[in-house]
DNA sequence: TTGTACGCGTTATCAT
DNA sequence: ATGATAACGCGTACAA
């Protein structure tokens, strides 16, 4: 009684998907004349097969066109074979790079890449939730969810990587990669300051990410250590239109600064194109720098001195923490910080382009 | 037997669960006194269901943090509820464009989206056909893959749209997207030529792909209305750096143009940078043009003339002749062509930037 | 309204 | 070396 209903309920599977749509496993093994478990044998290069049979098997494999489901693989397996990468925003070209690094590295190691951009929406966490189910791994960037879901996720067994996101009590065990800001942070002010300039504003709001906080405190560790007078941050948001917005402000205000040091490139950007409207020659009359070091920071007019951050590399080592998880067995987290570095072009009022290590 | 049989499978599978990872629909029946086939209801929102079972199993759901395995609901229901994208290259920010736009369309209607970038590497259509094993749709970004495997694909049952590739008759049944730069590319030229340049030359191979191709052809239009003698084309890659090189060549040669028409913006860049630093003033003593206005372009030093391509839009509406062929079985192949715009600022030597439809 | 049991297409274990 | 079949976790006819 059991053979006859296994046998039945296997019969039907085969006979349906041979009349339409893809072919399964039942189709190949009927056409070689074999069983299931030698296409499976085969298809997966894996085990040992008999040469003569193994030829069969192929060529109904090639004849067929079959193809094996992922599905099914990946619900008998129990993995997905796919990695995912949450970002908030792929404006920006900073993310769009990290993800490049991110894909190029995975697709090596034979993982799709799913990605997901939370856009500040809602239903984010959700959103999030949803894709860690269709995947091994993930990596999240910045403050895009909070906490208790990054712990949610975790709990289910899924791999994760924190990246350029502040660890916390909550998050400590959980991998995490960033960039160390603080010393090209100093060398960047150091810089501008060498330049003579003693009044020098800070654009950007300290308060909106961990990056922009480091950099004020950058900022405000420089000034200290030549005792400067400080002035306080001038808030933006971080897109260039903002620093336009902004700086227009200041630059017609009373007290307007020899020096911009701009939280981002793209503030930077806004900066220089709200002097230029004003008349105001950068560098001679208004020195400005950035940070992040953008494609476009070397194309300006001037260039733009700034601090570069290894976008790529960022991704890439995010893909291979992960593979260490998943492939390696790795169960002890680790925390990796990139160096990044001071380039100086002529944003600053230098003439002659040179980078300088980190 | 049968009915013996059967409990002692499912025995199992709960049981197993109940142990480690993640709960199964099992452990939610049996926690709530109900069947999977209510926590099916219940999960999925959709039929009816009583409010005091409803309640239970709400309570479960929460209690054991039971999130559904989307593989074996992908396995259940013969879908995946994800769509993938594949392009060349992602370094480019043309690209990265695009898939923010098909990311943001895909993820609003409840999709997943998986990217694999070719990156010109051998075994691209092996990397493609996995992928198509892993979604409902795809997306396929110019060149990427040849035509059989297109075609293997959409065998499958896969939905495909081109995206900037050309139509032929392998892949006339296929739905595609592309923009028409002929107009636009006509009026950029014109522009160019109106400014009293006489000998302009353009930058870029056009045998590279059919962009280039046809973005030749349009300068090739216009110099024949005009009765204008015809500089052969200057071979390029499509990078910043190839332009740059390419340049330097032919601004230090004999035959010095008075205007380039660089096939993309990133090689426009290129010859501006060559310009520059070969002491040639752009506009004044070369007028420069590029082609698809990325992000870049209006803030280079003169900001550049050039065709705007609607790159994000590009991606959203690929995603919804997806959406379209999954949800709304629509059959029938649509080929969308999308307009571009020149965008007229100061490096073809205009002075007050405007921009013209297309 | 709720429950039973099959089916989805693989992989993997255990016989043979 | 090969075959039979349990198991993966869900959706859903069909029955009750």
């Amino acid at each position: 009684v059991v053979k006859a209903l296994t046998s039945r309920r296997r019969a039907t599977a085969a006979a349906r998907h041979g009349r339409s749509g893809t072919p399964t496993i039942y189709e190949v093994a009927k056409h070689a004349g074999v069983s299931i478990a030698t296409v499976s044998r085969v298809q997966r290069r894996a085990e040992a097969v008999a040469e003569p049979t193994r030829r069969r098997v192929e060529q109904a494999i090639a004849e067929l066109a079959y193809r094996p489901s992922m599905v099914a693989r990946s619900l008998a397996q129990g993995r997905h074979d796919a990695i995912g990468i949450v970002f908030p925003d792929l404006s920006g070209p900073w993310y769009s790079a990290v993800i490049l690094g991110y894909e190029e590295a995975s697709a090596a190691e034979g993982r799709s890449v799913l990605i997901l951009g939370t856009h500040g929406r809602q239903n984010a966490d959700a959103q999030v939730v949803d894709l860690a189910a269709r995947v091994d791994g993930l990596v999240i960037m910045g403050q895009t969810v909070d906490d208790a879901v990054v712990a949610d996720i975790v709990r289910r067994g899924i791999a994760v990587v924190l990246l350029a996101r502040p660890a916390n009590e909550h998050t400590k065990d959980v991998d995490s990669i960033r960039t160390d800001g603080r010393s090209s942070g100093s060398a960047l002010v150091s810089h501008v300051l060498d330049h003579g300039h003693h009044d020098v504003a800070f654009v950007g709001d300290p308060g909106a990410s961990p990056d922009a906080s480091e950099r004020w405190s950058a900022f405000k560790r420089e000034h200290a250590r030549r005792g400067l007078r400080l002035r306080p941050a001038v808030p933006s948001g971080y897109r260039e239109a903002d620093g336009r917005r902004v700086a227009f402000a200041l630059l017609r205000g009373p007290d307007r600064p020899a020096a911009v040091v701009a939280a981002n490139d793209e503030i930077a950007m806004g900066v220089i194109a709200a002097a230029r409207a004003t008349g105001i020659d950068v560098p001679r009359e208004l020195a400005v720098t950035g940070w992040d070091d953008i494609p476009v920071a070397e194309h300006l007019t001037p260039p733009l001195t700034t601090v570069r951050q290894p976008m790529q590399e960022l991704g890439r080592r995010a893909a291979a923490l992960l593979h260490e998880r998943l492939s390696e067995n790795r169960t002890a987290p680790r925390h990796e910080v990139l160096p990044t570095e001071l380039v100086v072009r002529a944003s600053c009022g230098c003439q002659s382009p040179t980078v300088e290590g980190d």
